[in-house]
DNA sequence: GTGAAAGCGCTAACAC
DNA sequence: GTGTTAGCGCTTTCAC
C-alpha cells in the first residue's frame, strides 16, 4: 500500500485538508503545523498522487503533443524546444507519432483527450475538415506547429514557407543561375509540397526565365530521392543549373547525387536546401539553406499552448517566425 | 459539464456498472443491452474518463521514459522503436529529456512515478548508488535502454559495445593500418566513452602494435569535436592510418576532418564510426560503421517492460543484441 | 488557521 | 446478466 495523505494527516496530528494545503504551497497555514506535516511526509517517504490530484481538480499538467515522426531530425528538434518549455512551465508531455496518417491522427487526439490532457500541441501535414471538427469539440485548447491551417482560424506557429522559398530560389536566380531545378516532397503536403513548390514557381516566373515542370521532381523527403531527383534532373536537355530541395536530408542526397555523376558543387550546379538541420555543416561542401527555427517554433508554440491553458489573453493567435537563408558553400553567391 | 458514464446509463436506462463493462468489452452483457449503451454513448458523445478510470484501476496505461536527448539522431530513432510497441500495447508514453543530468534524472523518475506510470524505461550514462537505490523503492517496473548497470542486476537491453568496438578496430588492425587512432567519447560515460575505449585498447594490445595513448582523442560526441580530434591526430609524429569513432557524428566530423586537410579516406586514412544512424549513408565516402540496432533496442526493451507490467514470467532479464560491422567506403577492406 | 465532508468519474467486488 | 455500493486519493467549499 502506498502511504496517501490521509496516512500523513494522522501521522502529523492535522487534518488531510492541512495536508492538501501544505503539498500545494497554500500560505494559510501557521509554520509551525506546517513543519510538522513537512516531517511526516519526509518520514513516511509520501509521494502525492497526480491521477488523484488530476481527478479532483480537473488538470493534469500534462499536454498531448502529436507528431508525424520523432526519428526524423526536423521534428525531434522541434519536440526538443516542445519539451524543454512544457518542463519549465511545468508540464509533462505524452507524445505519439502519427506517420501524418489521418486515421491515427484522430485516434490520436481521442486518446490525449480520453487522458484528460490540458492542452494538445499537433504537428502534421494537413488539416481537414474533420480535424478541424474534432479540435472544435474539444474541451482543451490546440495550437499547431510548423503545421498549416488554410482557414487560419487556430492557433499556430510557423514561418511563411512561401516567402522563404521565394527568397531562396531569388537569390539563386539572381545570382547567374538560369533554370533553376527543385526536388519537392509530395504537392499534397501543405508545407513541404505546396507552399515551397508556390514559392518556387512564383520566383521562377516573376525573376527567372518562366516556370517550367520539367524542371520539378516530386521526392518524399528522404536523402535517396534527393539522390535520384538529381540524377534525373541532370539528365534533361535542359538540365538546371542550381536545385532547390525542400529539406535538407534531401539536399544532401541531391548534393551526393551531383558528386557521384562527376558535377561539381557549387561550379557546375549550386544547391539550397530547406530547415537548417545540422546535416547543413555536415557535407563537402557545406549546405546553403533556409533557416527555419525548428527549436523555436517547438518552444514557442508550447508557451502559447500554456497561455491558453491559463486563460491568459493572447495577443498574436497566428504566429509567424522569421525565416533566413544562411549562405555556405553549396552556392556561389 | 462533460458526459460521464452515469449519464450514459441513465440515458440507456442500465447501471453504471453494465456501461463499464460495454465500455471494458466485458463479455457478460446481452448483446441488446450493449446496443443500448453503444447508443447512448454514441448520441451523447461520451468519452471515458482516463483518469478516473486510472485512479479506481490503479492502472494508467502509461510509461515514463526519460531520454537523454530527444533531439539526438540516435536516441530519436530509439524513442521511435519505444513509442510505435508501446502503441502496439496500448500503452502511452510520458517523454521527458534529462541531459544526462542525474539531478534532472531522479526528480524525473519521481515525476512519473507521481504521475502512476505503470513502468519506465530509462536510458542514461551512469547508474550510480542513488539511481539503483530509487529504482529499487519503484513499485513499477524499470528497464534501461542502451544504458549499462554495472552490476547487472536491472534489466536491460543492450549491445556488447566493449566486444564490438574490439571487433572494429580488430578489423582495421588486420586489414593493414598499422596505427589506429580513436576518438573517444568521455571515459566516464561508461557506453560511449569507458566500453568503446577499452574495446579499442584490447584490439591494439592483443592484434596490434600495442595501446598507445596518443592516438586516443577525447571528444564530446559532436561532429565539431570530430573534426577537431581529426586534425589533431593527424599531426602527430605517427599520425594513425585508422580512426575508430565513439558515433557516426564524431565520425563525419572525422572524415570531413581528413578531407579538409587534403587527406583521402580510405586510401590514406580509413574510418569507422558507430551506431549505423542515417548519417552512415549521407556522407562521401560512406561510412563503415559498427551497427547498433538502435530502433530495435527501443522495440525490445518497451516489449520487455510490458511482460514486466503484464506480471509475465521473463527468461532473460539482461538481453544483449548482435551487432555487427556494416562495411562501406571509408574502409580498405 | 484548521477541520469535516462532499464529490471528481470510474472499477470491482458482491448480491440478486 | 445486471444493479448496488464502496472505495481509489485527492481538492475544495464551507464551517468554525
Amino acid at each position: 500500500m502506498n502511504t496517501t495523505i490521509y496516512d500523513v494527516a494522522r501521522e502529523a496530528g492535522v487534518s488531510m485538508a492541512t495536508v492538501s494545503r501544505v503539498v500545494n504551497g497554500n500560505p494559510n497555514v501557521k509554520p509551525a503545523t506546517r513543519k510538522k506535516v513537512l516531517d511526516a511526509i519526509e518520514g513516511l517517504g509520501y509521494r502525492p498522487n497526480a491521477v488523484a490530484r488530476g481527478l479532483a481538480s480537473k488538470k493534469t499538467t500534462t499536454v498531448g503533443v502529436i507528431i508525424p515522426d520523432i526519428s526524423s531530425i526536423f521534428f525531434a528538434e522541434l519536440a526538443r524546444g516542445i519539451e524543454d518549455i512544457a518542463t519549465m512551465y511545468k508540464y509533462n508531455i505524452i507524445l505519439c507519432n502519427s506517420d501524418q496518417n489521418k486515421e491515427k491522427e484522430l485516434h490520436l487526439i481521442n486518446t490525449m483527450l480520453e487522458k484528460q490532457v490540458d492542452g494538445i500541441l499537433f504537428m502534421g501535414g494537413e488539416i481537414t475538415e474533420d480535424h478541424a471538427e474534432t479540435f472544435k469539440r474539444s474541451s482543451v485548447p490546440v495550437v499547431l506547429a510548423a503545421t498549416l491551417d488554410e482557414n487560419r482560424e487556430m492557433p499556430s506557429v510557423n514561418i511563411d514557407y512561401h516567402q522563404a522559398a521565394f527568397d531562396a530560389v531569388a537569390e539563386l536566380i539572381r545570382s547567374g543561375s538560369e533554370n533553376v531545378g527543385m526536388v519537392s516532397g509530395p504537392l499534397e503536403d501543405p508545407v513541404n509540397g505546396f507552399q515551397k513548390f508556390s514559392g518556387y514557381k512564383k520566383a521562377c516566373e516573376e525573376i527567372g526565365n518562366g516556370f517550367d515542370e520539367n524542371l520539378v521532381a516530386v521526392g518524399d523527403y528522404s536523402y535517396d530521392s534527393g539522390l535520384e531527383a538529381a540524377q534525373q534532373l541532370m539528365e534533361l536537355d535542359k538540365a538546371p543549373s542550381a536545385i532547390f530541395a525542400a529539406t535538407d536530408e534531401v539536399a544532401l542526397g541531391v548534393i551526393h547525387g551531383l558528386q557521384d555523376k562527376g558535377w561539381n558543387v557549387p561550379e557546375d550546379v549550386q544547391v539550397v536546401g530547406f530547415d537548417n538541420t545540422r546535416l547543413a555543416q555536415m557535407v563537402r561542401p557545406t549546405l546553403t539553406t533556409v533557416v527555419q527555427p525548428m527549436y523555436d517554433i517547438g518552444a514557442v508554440s508550447m508557451r502559447l499552448l500554456t497561455k491558453y491553458m491559463n486563460k491568459e489573453d493572447v495577443e498574436d493567435e497566428v504566429v509567424v517566425l522569421p525565416h533566413l537563408l544562411e549562405n555556405r558553400n553549396s552556392t556561389s553567391f
